[in-house]
DNA sequence: ACTTCAATAT
DNA sequence: CATATTGAAG
């Protein structure tokens, strides 16, 4: 109930204190005569600032660059800080400062205690910035290795496969329409727009680079058909002429590895399963042109893979996902007896991921960038940007947006 | 523990 | 080709 009352309000009596950035602090510092005045102003704001970073630090990992932020002010009032007392060679309130703390770790005051150079505080400066920088840096590329981390996590013995999935991604879009999606409905689809849409993926960013892993900068073709591992008897469905490309170049890729690692999985992996082919969109959308265009129930899946025109997709595979689509499809039949009113909604299949149970749903759809929902009335009208269809190729009137056409799928979730 | 998906088996 | 089962991934 009552107010809290943080330091700050104690401290900020004077008007002229609170500056809108610290380069207006400084200024502000600047202007103080009294050097008394300048360090104590220097001191009370720094013990604010400090006072913050405490208060941060338990969300560093979620705001890194607030941290930064704080840091690097700190780090600069302090080295004013010095500057002052070096200057005036006012000892003055040394025994003040009790507050250093994490931040007085950074090597670089050290280094400042010892050396003592004003003429370099500007490169000091710099430098500690970058270090800083430098970590957080770290800290968002690991994250974005942690990715294939990840993958390397729950298999070693697939690396080569995992590496090629990493592959299929950065690379995607662009060439080939589909393969966008990597494994990640949910979580992941994060990383997708990031490494579809952004031509050159951060990584390079690089102040130091660690020694992790380092990916290849150009990997222009590859394959995302299906994986090479597919072996076993999978030889049919090679109709596809370009496919044969493919092969060669993802041959390329394992050099990385060591070949002790490289070799020993292979081995066992024999019986390793195919790479799961990945139904993005685009690729789905062309499922269902074709399976439209083949008149629906008696379409096959040969049929529609060749009007798919997707090499390297696989009568299984499309199989499969025929066997899903219709499952899909005929979902509750019944269920809400002649509610047939239902609809639309639920009758739009999106790739998975957008199945979410979120009751309020219809209301904004702009809330997601992505969302995908656009009515299926008359062809798509709703051009949404993101989806962006690529015109591409897509010979075939794109007509209808593609969906399950089921009518009703269970709003909201199942009883159970 | 549970679901969904795609690969395989029948 | 249709359906059932399996295995993986979330």
């Amino acid at each position: 109930m009552g107010c809290v009352v943080p330091a700050e309000l104690s401290l900020d009596l004077r008007p002229t204190f609170v500056p809108k950035t610290i380069a207006n602090f400084l200024f502000h510092l600047s202007t103080i005569q009294t050097t008394s005045d300048k360090l104590s102003k220097l001191h009370d704001f720094l013990s604010r600032l400090e006072d913050e970073l405490n208060k941060i630090d338990a969300f560093k990992r979620e705001l890194p660059l607030s941290m930064l932020l704080l840091n690097d002010a700190i780090l600069v009032l302090k080295e004013e800080l010095e500057k002052c007392t070096s200057k005036n060679s006012v000892p003055v309130l040394e025994e003040f400062i009790p507050l250093k703390k994490e931040i007085d770790q950074s090597e670089e005051n050290k280094n400042n205690d010892r050396d003592k150079n004003n003429n370099n505080e500007c490169s000091k400066d710099k430098k500690n910035w970058m270090s800083s920088v430098q970590l957080w840096n770290n800290n968002t590329t690991t994250s974005n290795n942690n990715v294939s981390d990840h993958h390397h996590h729950h298999k070693l013995n697939k690396l080569e496969t995992t590496k090629k999935r990493e592959e299929g991604q950065s690379v995607t879009v662009a060439e080939d329409l589909f393969q966008s999606c990597s494994s990640n409905r949910n979580g992941g689809s994060a990383f997708m727009p990031f490494s579809a849409y952004s031509s050159v993926p951060v990584t390079t960013v690089t102040l130091s680079a660690p020694k992790e892993e380092k990916e290849e900068p150009v990997r222009n073709r590859l394959s995302f058909l299906t994986p090479e591992v597919k072996s076993l008897r999978e030889g049919f469905g090679s109709r596809g002429s370009r496919s044969s490309s493919n092969r060669a170049v993802s041959s390329s890729s394992p050099p990385t590895v060591q070949p002790s690692l490289r070799a020993a999985p292979l081995q066992p992996q024999q019986t390793s399963r195919k790479q799961r082919r990945c139904w993005s969109p685009e690729l789905h959308r062309r499922f269902v042109n074709a399976l439209q265009k083949l008149g629906g129930s008696q379409a096959t899946p040969k049929q529609i893979r060749e009007l798919m025109q997707v090499d390297g997709l696989t009568n299984d595979e499309v199989k499969s996902h025929l066997q899903k689509y219709r499952l899909h499809t005929r979902r509750v039949p019944a269920a809400s007896g002649t509610d047939q009113s239902v609809v639309v909604l639920g009758g739009l299949w999106m790739p998975q991921e957008h199945y979410n149970d979120s009751s309020k749903g219809s209301s904004t759809a702009s809330g997601s960038p992505q969302s995908p929902l656009h009515l299926a009335t008359g062809s798509r009208g709703g051009t949404s940007p993101t989806e962006g269809d690529s015109m591409e190729d897509d010979d075939d009137e794109k007509s209808e947006s593609y969906s399950w056409k089921s009518h009703i799928h269970r709003h909201g979730k199942v009883g159970v």
